[in-house]
Order: C-alpha cells, then sequence, then structure tokens
DNA sequence: AAGTGGTCTAGACCACCCT
DNA sequence: GGGTGGTCTAGACCACTTT
C-alpha cells in the first residue's frame, strides 16, 4: 500500500486521519492534494461542498499553512475546485469547457521518428502577394519562401503543408535540410529559427479535390486545418501557414474532473 | 517605520528591470514574473538562456526565497520555462505540443443566451443494445433514453446532438425540460445530475447525408465530432453522447511562447 | 565544495465575506 | 468581529548538478 493511497483513505469514526508521511518520496503538499483529490472522487466531497478551511487542514494534517495552500492551489489547477475569499474553498462541478485538448499526439508524427518521413514537394522563392504580406509584415513584392510538404506515416500520407517564410537572404536554402529541419523548427523550436512565440488556430474543413487526391482520401473528406503564425525574437512574423490533417487519423482526448482511481501520479512511492 | 516599508526601499542603481512595487494592487511575486516575462519578450533572455539564479532574484529584487519561487511557478505554468534541479531555470522554445485548445468557445453557444436555442428532435425510452450497454455499464435490455437535439443560433443550425443516458426511475422525463436542462447538466454541471468525471474526444469528420441535412450544409461538409462520457458521483457512466458541430461555424485558437507587449494581467497599478 | 532548484516551518499582515 | 483565502518573510534542510 502506497503512501498515497493511505492517505486516501476514509477513516472510520473520524472523517480523516493524520495521513501525511514526511518519509515519503512525494511531497507533503502533493500527498495531501491528492488526498482531498480522493475524497472528492469517491464522492466523500461532492461538487459544491465546502472544503474544510486551511486554518483546519493545517491543524488536522500538521502542516504549514503556507503548504496547506500549496495543497489547494494544486487542485485549484487542477480545475478541481474554486477559492473565494473570505468565503472558503468549493469543489468544483465539472464544466465542459474547462476541456484542454493538447496537441502533444500531432508532435509524435511531427518529432522524426521511424515511421515519419517528409516529402518536400515544392520550394519557391517568390515575392509576396497582398495576402502574404500582409501576415508576414512584410511589403508586397518582398521575397518570401514557399514550401509544400507532405508529411508521411510510412507510406501513408498524414497531413499536407504549405507555409510562407521571411526570405532571409544571410541564411541560404538548402533543399534537403528543408525536409525536415524547418519542421521540427516549428515543434521543437530549439536553436536556429530561435522561435519566439506562436499562435494557432484550428478548425475543420472539407477537402478540395487536389487536397484529398495528395492525402489518399476521398474528394469531400473531413480534415483539421491548423493554421499557424510563428514570430521570431522581435516578434516579427516568420512564418506562416497551414496543416491539413487527415480527419481520420487524428483524434484529440481530454478529461474533465476527478476520476475515480486517482493515477500516482508524483509517482515512484512505492518502494518500502 | 514598518517592515513593509522598510522593505520597500528602492533599490539605487539597479542595472536591470523594474523594482517591486509594495504598494501596487498586483502582488510581488506577480510583478516579478511579469518583469522575466517582459525580459523573455523583449529579447533580454532568449530561448535556451539561464535565468538568474533564484539566489540572485532573491536579492537583486529584495525579496524571500519563497516568493522568487513563486514567480517562477508562474512563469512555468505558463510554460515560458523549465527548470531543473541543480543546474537552473531556462527560457523554453515555444513548442507546438505546447498549444492548448479549449472549448469556451462552445460553452458560447450552450448556456442559454439570448441567440441560442435547443430544438429537441426526439426522446424516447429504449432498451440499450449492446453498444450502449457497453458504454453506460449496464446490462443490454436494460433502459435507456434517446435523445436528440438541435442547437440554434438564431435560426441557423450549429451543432446536431444525440446523446443516450441511464434511465433513473426515480427522475421522471419532462420534455420540456429535456430540451434545455439536460444540456445545461453538462455545460455548467450544476446541482442536479452532479457529473463527477467526464472524458471526450474531437475529431473531424465528414457529415453524411442526414447530418448534413439537419445542419443546413451541403452532404459530406466537414464537422467536429465530438464524444462525450460523463459519469455520475458513483463513478458510473450517466451519459453518453456526441456532438456534430458545424465546421463553419467553430473554430479554436491557442498561443504559444511570450508575445511583445504583455497585458498589464492584474493590472490597475498605475494609480499613485 | 559550491551553486541551484524543491520543500517546509512559524509567524505575520492584509482583503474580503458574513453575521 | 471572527472566519477565510491571499501574500510575504526569514531561516532552514534536502537533492541534484557541476566543478
Amino acid at each position: 500500500m502506497t503512501d498515497l493511497e493511505r492517505a486516501a483513505l476514509p477513516i472510520a469514526g473520524a472523517n480523516r486521519g493524520p495521513t501525511i508521511n514526511r518519509d515519503a518520496y512525494a511531497p507533503a503538499y502533493l500527498q495531501l492534494a491528492d488526498a482531498l483529490q480522493a475524497q472528492i472522487s469517491d464522492g466523500s466531497l461532492r461538487p459544491g461542498d465546502k472544503l474544510p478551511s486551511e486554518a483546519q487542514l493545517r491543524r488536522h494534517y500538521q502542516l504549514s499553512q503556507v503548504t496547506v495552500r500549496r495543497a489547494v492551489n494544486t487542485l485549484l489547477q487542477r480545475g478541481l475546485v474554486t477559492t473565494a475569499q473570505g468565503r472558503g474553498t468549493f469543489v468544483k462541478s465539472p464544466d465542459i469547457s474547462d476541456a484542454v485538448f493538447q496537441l502533444r499526439e500531432l508532435k509524435e508524427y511531427i518529432v522524426q521518428g521511424e515511421r515519419t518521413r517528409v516529402n518536400l514537394l515544392e520550394v519557391r522563392v517568390l515575392p509576396a502577394d497582398e495576402r502574404v504580406a500582409r501576415k508576414l509584415c512584410i511589403e508586397p513584392g518582398e521575397w518570401a519562401i514557399y514550401l509544400r510538404r507532405l508529411l508521411m506515416d510510412r507510406d501513408t500520407p498524414i497531413s499536407y503543408h504549405r507555409e510562407y517564410l521571411v526570405y532571409d537572404p544571410s541564411q541560404p536554402i538548402v533543399e534537403g535540410e528543408l525536409e525536415v529541419t524547418a519542421l521540427e523548427g516549428l515543434f521543437r523550436g530549439n536553436g536556429k529559427a530561435a522561435l519566439q512565440s506562436g499562435a494557432l488556430t484550428i478548425e475543420c474543413v472539407t477537402l478540395r479535390e487536389d487536397e484529398a487526391q495528395l492525402l489518399h482520401v476521398a474528394p469531400g473528406s473531413g480534415a483539421f486545418l491548423l493554421e499557424h503564425v510563428f514570430r521570431d525574437s522581435m516578434d516579427r512574423p516568420a512564418s506562416w501557414g497551414w496543416f491539413l490533417w487527415r480527419g481520420d487519423r487524428i483524434k484529440f482526448s481530454a478529461t474533465l474532473g476527478a476520476r475515480r482511481r486517482v493515477r500516482p501520479q508524483a509517482g515512484g512511492d512505492e518502494h518500502e
């Protein structure tokens, strides 16, 4: 039995026991946070209920004020409670608008794995038209690099990427590198490109004939359209482009609220 | 002279950054966090750079260790830095996999506004088939409620929702309420339903003929498919269903890294 | 051994809410 | 006025990394 599980046990008689194990690997504030979360999960504390005040928790668990606060803050960040100054801390009802979808799944396709290949379809240096110039904050007619790439999972096309880059004469283009580097720059942001910030939008579109053909799906299929603008350290747009992800290969997931069996989370306190 | 006033003495000849204003509304840790973020945004601190150590910050800004840590933690949560015990704190390169999409936009459609209407298409109590039973963790043949609803923005259909609910004989069905209540339950989670947790997936699909017709779009249009399972306080599935959101009406956005002009955020310390 | 992040305590003051 | 969350300090110990 781990410390965490012990801490989560409802104590008969008294509603809670002194449960913090100072020898455990998990810090005290996490043990308390997880103990409280366990009470939320198992229904001892239900949505709308008021948590014990911080002073009560402090006394009960023999912790300092600050440590109790950290525990409460942890639950706050997990979206499980809300706090109201002068009133108390309350269990939050799961709210669909708290759902958060991350793009980790995408990264797995990008960070050059064994399966993934990048297929460079086109590289061109061209003068920016009105639209591109506006997005990249350059003058119409200035040079820009236009890329078209296909991301492949083995032999299956996954995503079709088009991108405009501000042309930097000091960094000559190496076609071979473009297949990989610039892409990794977006997803790893390391070194060279030194991207400073970015903005993304994601929406759902129907593929045009040519797009569908590239992605080996039926024309009219649904796809995620992920548009991105990345900015350099001077806060100037450096890249504007968009991915079309095959809808049948990408799926994002999220969870809300507190499920029953809380995973160890801080992990690795099974020893002893 | 109180401790506070003494501590508020300005730093003479500070080479770097604004000092902490103890009279400001914004707490010290936030001021420090924002000051550091400003340095990241304006390029004084670039991706990969090491931040001043906490000891240095502590001395420089005349703050306690704990307060400095809170500031660093704030940046950590904002995804702007990474910390490495024994080595230091480093400015993080923006990483697309940090991008996070929230469903706030959806909520605006749901929380009964003036524009939004719910159009109940069908309510039925039916015995659960194999598939429904498995999702709701009931026995095949047990009763379930099947709902079909259309979410309207004025006269425009936005989303088509189908849902199976576990049938609870103790709570008779009131058709009028179903148009609204059960839906709000999902999005506000307040009171009655007392939903405990949920899981969501979002993907991109192509609408079938009947679906497209309901949503007033061309057959084959792209749409977001948002599937949900909600669980009650006993951790039993209470609801399984899915929304089809018109792709042309929904768009999610996210940002990465630190943009230039950081908003005041805690705001209102310009007075005095 | 020195530097650095991570945790914790005991005590304090403040702003806010409720009665 | 008493309870509650929010902030802050000074000092301490630990674990990890680097020299």
